[in-house]
DNA sequence: ACATAAAAACTAGCGTTGCTAGAGTCGATC
DNA sequence: GATCGACTCTAGCAACGCTAGTTTTTATGT
């Protein structure tokens, strides 16, 4: 059984090859310029082994896409373990999170934009996107008061991603970005009104 | 002369048909069944009539895009005008804002997700975008404190964006929406801490 | 009324895409 | 060393955005 073994070994390999050919390309040049012949001559294999791989191409996209989101969470988690008092952690979480997005556009455009159906908020939902959402829960409860944190931690996540969108096409005074998450950060808190 | 204008008048009345039949296909069937085939079969003309009104397929998508900015302006300007004071009025500016783009998906898609490069927050940026982030700063405004209202507007209109975004692809749980917009405006408004 | 020139729309086709059927090759086992 | 199964490749399909070149339509001048 050792050769199926190492067998199973090289195929994992080959897995892992074709995300990150495909994750590089489309950092460098897009998610267009991923087409199943380049990425299988990047892999220097025919198209059809991508296929014993992934059932289409929207699969190699969602499984970048949930790579990302384990790091995402993971880079939150690290963040929130380093960070001090809870509203230095709101930012440090805003930022990590605005940095992620800014540094992996492609990554963040397969998470959110190339809208694959990943299933969310609900039953069977992947560990890595329930992971995620409770490190975001876990920064805003202080601040949750008279409502659940559970819906604090979606307004926040909203407002943050739509941020990252935004500032992504362009549609926000770019030299406005430390204000921004000034007064995200003040508003979530509940210090709005500069008490 | 009364030749040409005749002319130019059925061809400003085809030029609104493609947008009409280009929007229509899209929400009914998605962005994707907008073929440049089935538009021209949907226009009754053959395909290279769309290439003599827009330059290429991304230019029909920037211009549903643009009626959708001033569609949705329109609602805000009107949403303004009939709610009474400043609190009120900015939750029946984010539910007139939610509403629209759960109603018309595939135009918010083409303004915001089909991201067709419009000029935004600089010298060119056309006057629907303009005079749509305008209402939201106006709605805004009252709370802005210390802040630029521009600056609150801005992360405003993120967070819900970010509501349209996440609720539209299903990351959110679908029975708290009520809930999250008063947040929303809970936090904007600078009534986070329950006073 | 008819010929002519210009304007407009069509047919046909190019290169590229995602994906797959069927042929071919390689390697482990008896 | 032959055989059979697993694996990979070549070749090709249908559909895509877009365009060159031809045909048809339409307004004008005699």
């Amino acid at each position: 059984m050792t050769v199926n073994e190492r067998r199973a070994r090289e195929r994992e390999q080959r897995h892992r090859l074709i995300l990150a050919k495909a994750r590089a390309l489309a950092e460098t040049e897009g998610w267009d310029a991923v087409t199943t012949r380049r990425l299988s001559a990047l892999i220097e294999y025919s198209q059809p082994v991508l296929y014993s791989h992934f059932r289409n191409k929207d699969a190699i996209v969602a499984a970048v896409a949930l790579e990302g989101f384990a790091e995402l969470t993971e880079a939150l988690r690290r963040a929130r373990s380093v960070s001090g008092h809870a509203r230095g952690a709101l930012t440090v979480a805003v930022e990590t999170y605005l940095d992620f997005a800014e540094a992996n556009p492609a990554v963040y455009e397969a998470m959110f934009t190339r809208t694959v159906p990943l299933p969310f908020a609900q039953e069977d939902t992947p560990e890595p996107l329930r992971a995620g959402f409770a490190e975001i829960e876990a920064v805003v409860a202080p601040y949750a008061y008279a409502h659940h944190s559970a819906t604090l931690a979606e307004v926040t996540w909203a407002a943050v991603h739509g941020l990252a969108t935004l500032t992504r096409d362009h549609r926000l005074r770019p030299e406005e970005h430390r204000q921004r998450v000034e007064v995200l950060v003040d508003r979530v808190t509940g210090r709005g009104a500069g008490r």
